[in-house]
DNA sequence: CGTTCCATGTAAAACGTTACATGATTCT
DNA sequence: AGAATCATGTAACGTTTTACATGGAACG
């Protein structure tokens, strides 16, 4: 196992929440997952593979009708996906590609710059929408047992989105007026 | 030049400050862009020979002592930097493992994760004790062209922490209250 | 009967970090 | 003299996405 291989277990940790397919473990990533996690068929897998080789996970070929393979976490994958569980997270590290143009700003691109404020408001508004249906979806499932995980992580997304459009909203203002000097 | 290459154009974007080797670029991405940018050896020297090869920059031994090479950004390589800077920027794709391990958390596992919360508390305050820092550092540059962009993305840094941290301690107080249920 | 979705998988390319090799200069 | 830092570079490894290949099932 390499240093952290977190992709094995966001595969493992989706198991932990009953069987499925290397299909349907797409599908998650892609559903509430991907505003914070996020794996390919590329990544998926080929885990699935290896969890079933190291004796993490079964897999059962459904009888029912469609060439599925379902894929059950065993005993030891549930030690492992605890372990790791419990380990301290390592610190984000994203790459923010606004901040890097903003920080690389000058005078003479103060246009260019208030331009790209301007469309990320427009993509941070679209996506607190699109936050704010989840939230109403989200209700219907308050009586889940993951139903306070699940508020937690999209209060996060909502909390954090709305601080970055009252900074982009902010350093606009701020640039417009460096721009009248 | 492959989909975004941003590798390539934040190296171009520090040489439109001014010349550097690839050392005093490195330092810089190890400095006040760690938090939203880093580049490594391993990505910084190639690219500077990619950008010599294709005309966007050019080399010079630096003749006083030390065996150091300068790389001057060229003509075409302030246009090609100018024409990333105005294009919209691509959204933030960033990984979460605390917001993954939250979505995944259970009842069972609820004092693990409220121990996760606890840890990047202490974390997010170290940080911020760093901005600040940063922030008293940053004050001796008032006049500096650049400030005002270095402030805003200090800022951004400073916003977005105690944002997490007002998160991490609400959350933090919310598991506590289930888990005496 | 064609389109869409279900479903599995891999190869290649792109992206990135780490570790190492090498040697000069500066500082103590 | 020895340690730290300056300085360049690459090889190996690891990670991740993209694109493709393949085919069955459901739906209109």
């Amino acid at each position: 196992m390499s240093r952290t291989n977190n992709s094995f277990f966001a595969v493992l940790g989706l198991l932990m929440k009953g069987p499925s397919s290397g299909y349907d473990i797409r599908k998650q990533f892609n559903g509430s997952l991907r505003y914070f996690w996020s794996e390919s068929y590329g990544q998926i897998y080929p885990v699935l593979k290896d969890l079933v080789r190291d004796g993490y996970a079964r897999v059962e070929e459904a009888n029912n009708s469609r060439q599925k393979k379902l894929y059950w976490i065993t005993p030891e994958g549930e030690a492992v996906y605890r372990r790791w569980l419990a380990e301290p997270t390592n610190p984000i590290q994203y790459r923010d590609e606004l901040l890097l143009k903003v920080y690389l700003g000058s005078r003479q691109e103060i246009n260019e710059i208030i331009n790209l404020f301007r469309q990320e408001c427009n993509a941070l508004e679209q996506q607190l929408a699109v936050y704010n249906a989840n939230q109403r979806e989200l209700e219907q499932h308050r009586e889940h047992a993951s139903y306070p995980f699940w508020q937690l992580t999209l209060g996060y997304g909502i909390m954090s989105t709305e601080t970055r459009l009252h900074w982009c909203r902010e350093a606009m203002a701020q640039l417009q007026n460096l721009e009248g000097v």
